[in-house]
RNA sequence: GGGCGAUUAGCUCAGCUGGCUAGAGCACCUCGUUUACACCGAGGGGGUCGGGGGUUCGAGUCCCUCAUCGCCCACCA
């Protein structure tokens, strides 16, 4: 069949992934090599549409697989969708809300199962997006975040952990958002720098003999305040220690404490201590045995001890309240403006307030520390490299992690408490019922769910069917973790500890993070600032090859980076060329061409030598996860060499079996970037009924080095040609030589240059081309040279200044003793081409 | 406060272990409708590689320092 003009995506990319489906091309096979190589996807939010974060990283993971099962290996790119806790509850609570609704509405059991259906109903979306982008993902594997496998697991790595003594449950700070309703993790809250005041308050002392000077952001926590703190060293408290003073508006009578933790210089350099609403007083009064008074409620008001008239108040309107009392008894010294840092809600910007609560914790320590050795053994490889020692110094420095949440969306913990002893907490995984019976006594199931990164840490195995099934044993560790960098502290980190923990192995041997991808101005993507770019509708606009190369065109691990359209549109302008590369080709290779190149002139010499040089260099970069570099020599070797001087040599006489060698192997190195079209030509061009996806890497034969430079002249003169053509606007001129290399490209010179003849003489006339070995001559009149005075004028300025940088290069001793040989010999070979150059220009310019 | 990274052509970025007469894409200028392709081809202009200092025969590349920008972590009573 021939092929169109254009190449028009959308005609053939859901055939083309149909045919690999239907041959289930997708699943690891070995095909060669007895190695494997294995990728999961991070799971996307099942419930959400990918975004151009997802398309970057469907497409490098796709690249990588593709390549490697095309070395033979057998490769597996294993789907997943996340249920994705906290997010589609956010995703859910709004859409309560436009019903009308409310979660007070329903139990917790009733949320569930409503979340359940709400997400099945949306996640074919993100199943037809995988397709688009060509993502070559082993369907039969896809596994979800809910399901029985992985939940089991995250029962299976609570019970060790329980068992170990690394989980337990305390009262705790915890930063818990008040509209939600539910508890984070240290590492999910927002800082964001806030005005606030600081209000200078005075504490009388109980033995009437003055007062102390506390500063505080938080003046309605005072209600809860049992102590006030010093430095040990401040010369201006030394005479209070010991006393005791009492709280303003309550008036409780607590103690005036010393800790290191103070610091004299901020504020009055008296601080009061809240140990039930701020993490330093908590840990303060740990070390002082103080006792905790919760004042703030969960929903974000004032609770019990306080005073019966703020009770029931938001904390911003007690605040203001407690500040007018304050005043009003004369007890505020001052109020100065300041900006501090205060932890918000990432989902909903509500201030996070420190509450204590009764949750499960896991001992962290004992986890890091396997994983921070691993890490300085470098049992990981990271891309980009620095971000191992970033990781190692967040290791170092973790506090215990809350795993509870208090949301219905998420796998329940399998913790049920005693109805007689409230202390007494034991595992079993029938969560499905409210209260269980245990040798008599009723035990009733936490509500809280886990913390959804607890359960997706087990990913890279609980998907592999650990610890029985075969693909753990084939593909564990994976070959490379792929993944946002902005999610290496919540993910990356926690798989490490948890793979270490549970396989004792790394869950990865590699990891590769890539960078947010900002809108064109370099601002962040969001729906608020609405300049979110759809990565689907670009695939229907550019198509999916184009969109895969323009996205991870410039892209470097870890570093953040523009959507740059230009470069989509650029790669979907490649994706035309190779179509018409394939057409050229098509036209002019017979149907009894041999697969294996005969190698005849020097441009085939020179093509195979330029091929096999980027075989090898994609392979490397893929290797080394350079896509983008790939990507490049790939598109160079495809526009420059073989479009623009191969072909364009081929016009007057191909050679069938390079043109069709040369094509195939384009076909197969451009593959795992473009999938779709390249397998389109493949199919159209029908020489081979194996599928391009699983057909082999190609060898290339070595070609001679010296042919190929005979054709790196013929090119010279084609260049040189063209450019003192343009420059004196000369009209099909001649040009005469005295090689026979350059008779032998007669036709394909006169062509390419657009010249009325070559001819072979003894002693050419006209101006004598210096950028070739080979003796040219350009055949123009005194008069058509004489325009072109000035520029062979700079030319030799130019070739002096170089020649004198070289010279002095190489008069000095230093460089001769010191450097390389094979450096010097280049320094003397780019001088004699030089004084060549500057021996013809003098030459031609005597003549005026 | 601690850490990491960036600063190279108008824009977006390559440049890995020092050898560079510093590259690419886009943009720009000139020329060209040659039947694979105008989603094209040919030619060209444009950079004292953020400033300063050092190491070296040689520095965009290594070291120090300053400046600017970005990100992360901690603290901010």
């Amino acid at each position: 069949m021939k092929l169109t003009t254009t190449y028009e995506p959308d005609k053939y990319e859901s055939k083309v992934y149909a045919l690999w489906e239907k041959h289930d091309a997708f699943a690891p096979k070995h095909r060669g090599s007895q190695d494997s190589y294995s990728i999961v996807v991070p799971p996307p939010n099942a419930n959400g549409d990918l975004h151009l974060g997802h398309g970057l990283t469907l497409a490098l993971e796709d690249i990588a697989v593709r390549y490697h099962r095309m070395k033979g290996k057998a490769s597996l790119l294993l789907p997943g969708a996340d249920h994705a806790g906290f997010e589609t509850w956010v995703v859910y609570e709004k859409y309560l809300a436009s019903l009308g609704k409310s979660r007070f509405d329903y139990s917790r059991e009733e949320l569930y199962s409503q979340i359940w259906d709400f997400v099945d109903k949306n996640k074919t979306n993100y199943l037809s997006q995988f397709r688009a982008l060509g993502a070559s993902v082993d369907w039969g594997r896809y596994t979800y975040t809910l399901d029985t496998k992985i939940v089991n697991q995250a029962y299976k790595t609570f019970e060790k952990m329980w068992q170990d003594g690394l989980i337990y449950r305390a009262e705790k700070l915890v930063s818990f958002c008040t509209y939600h309703g539910t508890g984070f993790a240290d590492i999910e809250v927002t800082h964001k720098e806030t005005k606030g005041y600081l209000w200078h308050v005075d504490y009388p002392l109980t033995d009437g003999s003055g007062y102390i000077t506390v500063a505080t952001t938080r003046p309605e926590t005072l209600l809860g305040d049992t102590a006030v703190a010093v430095h040990p060293d401040d010369a201006r408290y030394k005479k209070y220690i010991g006393k005791t003073v009492t709280v303003p508006v309550v008036n409780r009578e607590i103690p005036i404490i010393t800790d290191e933790a103070v610091d004299q210089a901020f504020g009055t350099g008296a601080v009061k201590i809240t140990p039930a609403h701020d993490q330093n007083d908590f840990d303060m009064a740990e070390r002082h045995s103080l006792p905790r008074i919760s004042v703030i409620g969960h929903d974000g008001t004032m609770i019990d001890p306080s005073p019966e008239q703020y009770i029931g108040l938001s904390v911003a309107v007690a605040r203001d309240k407690i500040a007018q009392e304050l005043v009003d008894n004369g007890s505020l010294r001052q109020r100065e403006e300041i900006t501090h840092s205060v932890g918000h809600c990432y989902k909903c910007d509500t201030i996070i307030e420190p509450l204590l609560r009764e949750q499960w914790f896991i001992r962290v320590a004992s986890l890091a520390k396997p994983a921070i050795q691993a890490l300085k053994k470098d049992a990981i490889t990271f891309y980009p490299a620095s971000k191992k020692k970033q990781l190692i110094s967040y290791l170092e420095n973790l506090r215990d992690w809350n795993i509870s949440r208090q949301i219905a969306w998420g796998i329940p913990i399998p913790a049920f408490q005693s109805s007689e002893d409230p202390s007494e907490w034991i595992f079993d995984t029938r969560v499905k019922e409210e209260s269980i019976t245990k040798g008599g006594v009723v035990y009733h199931r936490d509500h809280d769910v886990f913390d959804t990164w607890f359960s997706s840490s087990s990913w890279p195995y609980a998907t592999l069917d650990f610890p029985d099934g075969n693909d753990f044993k084939n593909f564990y560790p994976l070959s490379v973790m792929e993944t946002g960098a902005d999610i290496l502290y919540p993910w990356v980190s926690r798989m490490i500890m948890l793979g270490l923990y549970t396989t004792g192995e790394v869950p990865f041997t590699s990891v590769y993070l890539h960078g947010l991808i900002q809108d064109e101005n370099g601002q962040k993507m969001s729906k608020s600032k609405g300049n979110v770019v759809n990565p689907i509708e670009k695939v229907h606009e550019f198509g999916s090859d184009a969109f895969r190369m323009g996205i991870l065109s410039g892209e470097t691990a870890g570093s953040n980076r523009p959507y740059t359209e230009s470069k989509i549109v650029g790669a979907r302008n490649f994706c035309n060329k190779l179509w018409n590369v394939a057409r050229f080709v098509q036209e002019h290779v017979p149907k009894d061409t041999p697969q294996k190149p005969e190698i005849v002139s020097a441009a085939d010499h020179w093509l195979l030598n330029k091929l096999q040089h980027t075989t090898d260099a994609v392979a490397g970069l893929i290797e080394t996860y350079r896509f983008s570099e790939a990507y490049n020599a790939i598109y160079h070797f495809v526009r420059d060499d073989f479009a623009d001087w191969y072909i364009e040599a081929s016009k007057g006489s191909a050679n069938p079996s390079m043109l069709r060698f040369t094509l195939e192997s384009i076909l197969k190195i451009c593959h795992p970037f473009a999938p779709f079209i390249t397998e389109a030509i493949w199919q159209q061009l029908g020489w081979s009924s194996e599928l391009l996806i699983v057909s082999a890497w190609p060898d290339i034969p070595k070609a001679h080095t010296a042919h190929a430079k005979d054709f790196e002249e013929i090119k010279q003169i084609v260049t040189e040609s063209r450019q003192l053509i343009l420059a004196m606007g000369l009209k099909k001129p001649q040009i005469e030589h005295t090689n026979d290399i350059v008779d032998a490209h007669k036709e394909s010179i006169i062509r390419m240059a657009k010249l009325g003849d070559v001819v072979h003489v003894k002693q050419g006339r006209g101006l004598q081309f210096i950028s070739t070995r080979h003796p040219v001559w350009m055949h123009v009149t005194d008069e058509e040279m004489s325009h072109y005075k000035d520029t062979l004028v700079s030319q030799r300025n130019e070739q002096h200044s170089i020649q004198s940088r070289l010279k002095q290069r190489l008069d000095n001793p230093g460089y001769t003793k010191s450097a390389p040989e094979h450096v010097i010999t280049q320094t003397r070979d780019q001088l004699k081409e030089s004084e060549a150059a500057v021996q013809l220009l003098e030459k031609e310019l005597e003549r005026f």
